[in-house]
DNA sequence: GTCTATAATCCGATAGAC
DNA sequence: GTCTATCGGATTATAGAC
């Protein structure tokens, strides 16, 4: 097998372990045994595990912009964008009650380790934040779009915190509804913003 | 130095060691050494890490609910009791900040984990849970008091993570200013219900 | 109740044969 | 590019002197 697709498959497993054990937990012998690796042969792809981390921050960054920006050109409507963004929490239900967020829970722990990757792990955060302000700026909400795209991420980070904690199904279906009332009561500034929005 | 003070000293070192290092970072010599103990000695007080954590989350608990049973004998609304919970955030913000909501962020941690103590950490949640569900039926809300409870809740653990993420002093103001405004819009269904409350 | 000494294990990381 | 063997250090935990 080639270096590349070697290179590929720890970051694919490391992405894989940091999420559902942690990053502090998970051990080179970890990833080395899930890829199918000796240990030794591993430090030919990555001298250390920070920069094992820092693989998995730079291709998580690179999903998630070629997602957003694919929903961008899906989704007619800012309001069909937003939407698609809380349905993330239908859409991944079983791993958001079972491992949290992948992004939130990796900020938590590095900030506690006082990692030097602390700041980049926000990375999928911020591109999400840009990108749900967009959308509210389209939606004639300029003034205050940030402040709105922050509400939205924060709200989807509490509900999958407390989805973890409590384990409750019914839960995250509610909450979600009500992440949805709460975007339509959002009155666009100019009112044909939203006008492609079907009903 | 009597074994009581001793072990007391323990628990509240581990307690804050837990908080800004998280669980499993936190080794016996860290704990150990903050206290001023040997290694040796420590194993008389305690014989495992996980009782470490159960005596922590026992300590949580406690405190928690005194903390909450003081507040309702305090504030003479409903109102205003949901109201202290919601400031926690502001007079918390500093180590919010830094490391999150403690409650949050090892529930996170013991559920990667899969951690025989997982569900005991959400103790602290279940008393918010109930005691902010209380205060709902308080104000009239008895139907969906327990969904009013679990949205605010959210609301608080997103705003931390949101916060430890961004680093940004305002959000925490502007979230806080928006569940208060929140808070107020919920109307009691009987008319009487938070007569109390100053104007 | 507190200490030193130490066992057994696992960690990240390296060296070198093939 | 992959392997085995191994180092130095940290970890949890135990035994036993004082």
């Amino acid at each position: 097998m080639g270096a590349r697709e070697t290179r590929q498959q720890i970051v694919d497993v490391a992405d894989r372990l940091f999420y559902e054990q942690g990053f502090e937990t998970t051990s080179f012998a970890d990833i080395a045994a899930s890829v199918g690796l000796s240990r030794g042969n591993f430090y030919y792809h990555f001298k250390t595990k920070d920069e094992i981390l820092d693989a998995v921050i730079v291709q998580r960054v690179a999903n998630t912009r070629s997602m957003l920006m694919a929903w961008e050109q899906e989704a007619v409507s800012p309001t069909e964008c937003i939407r698609r963004f809380i349905r993330i929490l239908i859409a991944n239900r079983p791993k958001i009650m079972a491992y949290g967020c992948p992004v939130g829970t990796l900020c938590n722990e590095l900030a506690k380790l006082k990692h030097v990757a602390k700041d980049d792990a926000t990375g999928p955060f911020a591109l999400f934040r840009d990108w749900l302000g967009r959308q509210f700026v389209r939606l004639g909400r300029k003034k205050d779009a940030d402040a709105l795209a922050l509400h939205l991420l924060m709200r989807s980070q509490g509900i999958a915190t407390l989805a973890t904690a409590f384990g409750d199904v019914d839960f995250i279906d509610r909450e979600v509804a009500d992440m949805e009332a709460w975007l339509h009561s959002q009155r666009p500034a100019s009112p044909n913003a939203d006008s492609l929005q079907p009903a």
